[in-house]
DNA sequence: GTCTATAGTCGGATAGAC
DNA sequence: GTCTATCCGACTATAGAC
């Protein structure tokens, strides 16, 4: 497979570690933290294999040794990602399914989780920090799936994704299979990841330099306030919101 | 500059058409329609100008000789976009800043006009049309800006942005510098634009193979509720809503 | 495990005939 | 304007020494 544009195959031919060594798996990891970097800013096309070896201080045939291929070690960074992510995410997710468990927990108390993660997400996608090439890996992913995405999204994104729709489900009074549930949770974290996928124009709009410091604070207040609005608001006014 | 990776310089060397011909113009629209459908499934560095020339039903020469080079057929397709974009969106557009211009719309008018704006947007961005491979463009750009955002974000998305901003503003009793307002004008045009930027997490979580017809339907009926429940909580106080 | 050296392919771009 | 033919750099991947 020579010039590789899109990611099909992925035959793990040999095992890397069969005995189980010091100086192997220090490089292995070196390369993939290296790989996190090039992959995030360039995506998997735009990446060079000469770049990773270069950025991880090693040379190509240690990248194949590795990982057998480009789309490999692609892959393996995903993994890399899905993994420490679901541990950033799991601290936020278990405390919203231990609120749910609890058949009596006043909404105030299951808004304010809500809140909580949301905010959590905001800082995650908008702020500048070492998880910042990981978020781009991941917005590429999302935006063009490939075998990538299966990982990422069953390994981190499904159990979160679950939680908020329970959550919001109990919120809304209505059952956690109704679509339209389903639907206003995706729009509610949609809020807040479009302004890392259309960073560019949102911050035009703003007339803003980055998203740092008090200005994601506005951010982060101006989306609690219109969530907040969107969920609390039952019955009555405007003509519509039914079951 | 071979094997360019990102879009940087483009020089207008010499004017194709100096003359007035019909062959040439003819040639050129064949190809920038086939470059349209060409760069927005594979994206700029993943498209070849040999795919390109081929889709077009050209050879690699023609290519240079309309546009110079692969970053020039990519502008001319971004030029192509905002261009028919304006158009497709400029009726909505316009009646937006009609409303806006007589001092005593109401509410009620002001809100179904946003309503039916963010409808047109759901249809845009998730219906399956001609228009997908647009779609797909914008989207890209939006992840990864280039030169060619330049020309989307100010020949098309400034002044549809700038409406909604202003009717968001008028809605919630606010000046439109507000800061606030414009976090969530965007917002409410996010929570539309994630379903299609993060479309393959959101068919998993509602299970769905794609969102035709009454999924679409269903979408756009959840984000009314949402979106009018959002608008129409005055103050910021929790759990309150009145018009 | 890690290296040097290289094979084999594909990319963007151009020269020059017509 | 459009073609055939071609240049040459950059790419992924591997062979084989150490």
């Amino acid at each position: 497979m020579t010039r590789t544009r899109s990611i099909a195959n992925a035959s793990k031919r040999r095992r890397p570690a069969q005995g189980g060594y010091a100086r192997g798996e220090e490089t292995r990891a070196r390369i993939v933290a290296a790989a996190l970097e090039v992959f995030g800013v360039h995506g998997f096309g735009g990446a060079s294999t000469r770049m990773l070896a270069e950025k991880a201080g090693v040379t190509l045939p240690a990248l194949h040794y590795y990982f057998d291929s480009k789309e490999g070690a692609y892959l393996a960074c995903a993994e890399h990602i899905a993994e420490r992510m679901r541990v950033h995410l799991g601290a936020a997710t278990g405390q919203i399914e231990k609120l749910l468990v609890q058949p009596q927990t006043s909404p105030a108390r299951l808004l304010a989780a809500l809140l909580g993660f949301l905010d959590q997400l905001t800082d995650l996608f908008l702020g500048e920090h070492e998880l910042e090439k990981w978020v781009q890996f991941i917005i590429r992913e999302q935006a063009q799936p490939t075998k990538a995405f299966d990982i990422l999204f069953e390994r981190m994104m499904r159990r979160v994704l679950a939680a908020c729709t329970a959550l919001v489900a109990r919120l809304l009074g209505r059952p956690e299979t109704d679509k339209e549930v389903a639907v206003r949770t995706l729009a509610l974290i949609g809020q807040i990841i479009f302004f890392r996928t259309a960073r560019e124009a949102a911050l035009r709009v703003l007339n803003w330099r980055d998203f740092q410091d008090n200005r994601r604070a506005i951010v982060k207040r101006a989306l609690r306030t219109q969530i907040t609005a969107g969920l609390c608001a039952t019955r009555k006014s405007s003509r519509r919101s039914r079951s």
